[in-house]
DNA sequence: GAACACAGTGCAATCGAGTGCGAACACAGT
DNA sequence: ACTGTGTTCGCACTCGATTGCACTGTGTTC
């Protein structure tokens, strides 16, 4: 392990303001600096005008609190870390394409950062690049400076998940679970599940593909077994390897197509994708290269983002409670830092079939789409 | 102002881990505190043995130095905030509806927290809810837990902002700059005449709407005032005004479409979308109305989000260097928290258009779209 | 009027790591 | 053996806020 912290080493900055500390609120106020904590803890005690004294002193001289005095005076630091993976970042300060599992991690982030919120928490965040083979130093870092923390998918090798939680609370979100940490996810097996039977059965289409997200991902993997399963089920060909790998993103979902299309390969009839991201791409490059969605292929993604419904052909997905995972992955590491022990090594949350346009259905909502234009001022 | 802070209040955890401080270290390998702490930093002085010996009962202990105690001591957090205003949050456990400017605070954030890495800085997370008219003291607080605050737009009044700038060093993204801090944003004006330009002069579209973000918006503002000087030189039609407000994501642009439709107005050749979501929001509500896009409308967006090129049709677009935004955002803070006094008040950062499908023009790098479908496996 | 209860306040120790200064030590030169 | 030079290491203080305990002053009770 290397010894070296990161490169950082600005100096303290001259800045007057910042120099203000309680001992100048007290003393603008007459009073001790354990009155000035106390008010500004909201402790019964002081009386309404020492209070009064102290609020005023607080508001003219712009005082505020050091949250690392505080954090390391009171041992609890009211911040949570999140740690994701990141694509590869791109060569000096251009960068350009921007092949990430964007919305779904972040919309997590909401939720976490909703949830913290309510309970006076921040969030510290972080990411570690795809070619990171060493992220612990980093990681242990941020544990330093937060009360627990949440890894995302593939952050972590399972044994220091194992090594972290021995330190500091630690949920996993969308991971695997591990004897020390605990895992919340969506219910990626039902609802792989009825989108394949939708598909095969209520469709009848005679073949599925399964357009991979990361082959090592437990989501990926939990959702490609359940198509598999159904696919089996109604004796329909399953398409699936490393060639279907798309990545969890728009331009990997296109590269499949194209990649498949250029081998000169049949495409199935229906394509369920890990993803929304990838399906976009996905349903992108069948377009551009002259098959259409869904009366040729159909396509369908999983996550329901938020613009899923908002897309050309409106998408077909597997609708996940994106930001209350998040919510409740906080709410599951709060407990744990007030000292609960979890009750069990895993956490599944309730999925639902969203059907719209890409998948065959007709369009929710709206009038049917093919209809020929009214007239444009 | 209120002196209760946030409803948090858990107790410091009976963990037995988390009790290692740098004393046990010093025990276990030997040696004194002092010693340890210069190992941990990468100072010169200790020898190798003692490194060694230091670096091995780390290992063997697992000790994780504790964030707060550095940060009070070398007065250094390695920590900055980031605070944007998110939409309503809705009631109770159910986020239903995502109307979200996501992407783009989101791909800022990342910006952001890249830079911040290089640095060895880490993100702290935090949002404002939309009908929050005093989140002084949520971000005042967030202030003494960092060393900077980067402020999206709408998140505090000018006021408040130089308020707060007194403090900590502050630096907003695509808002107003103040006398006190800095502003760093694209640019409007530039990428708006040029867009227009292009549908006015190169399509010759007769008409042109400009589907506005928040009213109060100065990247909003800003791109209005460009549309409509345009316009104005072409002798163009120019639709704006409230009814036009799409609130920068997809439910409200096409709220407007719809409502505008329902009014009976006639709609304007050609319609520029104050952001990409907004625009494809008005795709959608347009089609389900009968209209085609890039056919009967034209409709642009701003920002050039990751999908927009995969969208149908691929959407015409300003590109903003987003990432780079956040990170120079992060670059400024740095030197700021380092000591240096800002030369300027703003920082533009060049923009150029992205022609794609939705404007008219032919998309770009694959086959002519309306070809007729090859075969399906 | 003395004894007591109790709320309000302040003193000083504490949290955990960083660091200036001087002690201790090693080694070379005379 | 003694001094001079250079390096390594540790004591003790520091950062800014919280909080247990002791103290003061006021109000109550017999």
């Amino acid at each position: 392990m290397a010894a070296q912290d990161p490169p950082s080493s600005v100096e303290p900055a001259a800045r007057p303001g910042s120099a203000l500390t309680i001992y100048d609120v007290a003393r603008h106020a007459g009073v001790s600096i354990a009155s000035v904590s106390r008010v500004l803890n909201g402790h019964a005690s002081p009386r309404p005008e020492t209070r009064e004294r102290v609020l005023r002193a607080v508001d003219e001289l712009g005082f505020v609190p050091d949250g690392a005095a505080r954090a390391l005076s009171s041992r609890l630091k009211e911040v949570v870390s999140v740690v994701f993976r990141r694509a590869h970042e791109g060569s000096g300060p251009v960068f350009e394409d921007e092949a990430e599992n964007l919305a779904f991690i972040d919309v997590i982030n909401r939720g976490v950062e909703a949830a913290a919120q309510r309970r006076g928490f921040d969030l510290l965040l972080s990411s570690v690049a795809v070619d990171d083979a060493t992220p612990w130093r980093r990681i242990a870092n941020l544990a330093g400076k937060s009360d627990g923390v949440l890894l995302h998918d593939r952050v972590l090798i399972p044994d220091d998940i194992a090594r972290l939680a021995d330190r500091v609370p630690v949920v996993t979100l969308a991971g695997t679970p591990t004897p020390a940490s605990v895992n919340i996810c969506g219910d990626n097996g039902r609802g792989m599940r009825e989108l394949a039977e939708h598909l095969l059965g209520g469709h009848g289409y005679p073949g599925l593909g399964y357009l991979a997200g990361h082959l090592d991902s437990p989501d990926s993997i939990d959702r490609a077994e359940a198509a598999r399963q159904v696919a089996a089920r109604h004796g329909a060909a399953f398409f699936e390897g490393p060639q279907w790998c798309g990545e969890y993103n728009a331009a990997g979902g296109a590269g499949v197509i194209h990649r498949l299309l250029d081998g000169g390969a049949p495409l199935p009839r229906a394509i369920a994708c890990a993803n929304d991201q990838s399906a976009l791409g996905a349903i992108h490059a069948l377009r551009e290269r002259g098959l259409r969605v869904p009366q040729d292929v159909a396509v369908t993604g999983f996550d329901d983002v938020p613009v899923a419904r908002h897309l050309t052909p409106s998408l077909t997905t597997v609708r996940q409670p994106i930001r209350q995972l998040g919510a409740e992955a906080f709410e599951l590491l709060h407990a744990m830092i007030a000292g609960a022990r979890p009750d069990g090594r895993e956490v599944v949350l309730p999925v639902e079939l969203a059907l719209r346009a890409s998948c065959g259905c007709p369009d929710s909502g709206g009038a049917p789409p093919p209809a020929p234009a009214a007239a444009a001022g």
